[in-house]
DNA sequence: ACGTATTCCTTGGCCGACCAAGCTAAACTC
DNA sequence: GAGTTTAGCTTGGTCGGCCAAGGAATACGT
């Protein structure tokens, strides 16, 4: 079917690499550096994350940003952007699937009128245990066959390893709390 | 069922979950699962990568494919996906594009009429140096920090996800041992 | 030989995620 | 006030990745 370019077969550059990166039979980069293994790893782990989430009718990622709203009752945009540190339109676009899908609503805010408000619908609340269950699940497949020792220190390491990641991709504006969820608050209820 | 917007007014699940899944104030959890660690570091290790790959011309996730053709003059596209244990369709896709950018080259198999060969271009050979140097870094600033036991550690630790994450999803039919990785790289039973 | 798997790949659709622009409404100058 | 910046979100594009179907050529069973 119709191969694009029919052009000189040179043997590309098989065999041995410019520098002398790959040849490294032990130290760093032994048995294939971290991050290839983390790059598999993330990848199998969204896919368990899919097949569990599948029955609830979310996708991957949504589970995150669907936590946060049930935490708290009405969310500006903005404040989801930062707390989930992705993407404004990223979030954009999850927030009208979502809207379609029922789990969602948005309205103006009248105190910004460019700004939007987001929270979850009643119909969602039937998620949120399945969504739990669903992240239970995931952390004991992901997890068997560690003991508490292992486990933690595994967590130690992903911290030290988001922080050197944060750090460089410079995505990460500021350590907000990791351990309280709603720990930095703007302004809790600020009607008037 | 035309359920674009449907009127709920009651005020969401905010508040406390229904199962007791989350409250868990000591132990495994602690500072959030180990899953939600995973992901953000997946994803902040995948925006590196972007970065890093950038001036390559080449979005995360191709270097691997090139890695491969690098390394095997020739390969059959089925022989691709299965070392990289992809969907087809994401390398039919993916070297569509390869192919475009005149990283790759596809061929028809006389062997195999239905089956197709890639192999990389002469042109991608200015890569390859490009693509080690970027994968040092990331390794680098990803690991910046940890001494050469938690590297160790963190890999095993890793590893053994995988293995756990790849039962689960049956998404990893047994490591084909082709240049592969190396499977065995940790002594059994020498722990402390 | 003939029908039936099975393999190999492609297309189309969808989602998360990015970036690059752009547009509106506030906030901040002057 | 007018002009300029900044915050907040949206649209459109691209890519990796999945799934679900489907088309072609090969391999298999009888």
């Amino acid at each position: 079917m119709a191969m694009t370019s029919e052009r000189t077969d040179d043997p590309a550059c098989t065999g041995d690499p410019p520098g002398d990166h790959t040849g490294d039979p032990r130290g760093t980069t032994h048995g294939g550096p971290v991050s290839h293994s983390l790059s598999r790893v993330a990848r199998l782990h969204r896919i368990a994350a899919g097949k569990l989430l599948r029955r609830t009718g979310l996708y991957p990622g949504q589970e995150f940003l669907m936590m946060r709203l049930w935490n708290t009752d009405t969310v500006r945009q903005s404040e989801l952007i930062k707390a989930m540190d992705l993407d404004p339109s990223t979030v954009t676009k999850m927030l009208q699937r979502l809207d379609q899908a029922g789990y969602v609503r948005r309205s103006a805010d009248p105190e910004d009128r460019r700004a939007v408000l987001v929270e979850a619908t009643g119909e969602s609340c039937t998620l949120r245990s399945e969504v739990a269950d669903a992240w239970t699940d995931l952390e004991e497949q992901t997890l068997a066959g560690l003991d508490e020792a292992e486990r933690g220190e595994l967590a130690r390491l992903l911290a030290k390893v988001e922080e050197n990641l944060c750090r460089e991709t410079q995505e990460c504006p500021e350590r907000r709390g990791e351990a309280g969820t709603a720990a930095e608050e703007r302004r809790p209820a600020d009607r008037e």
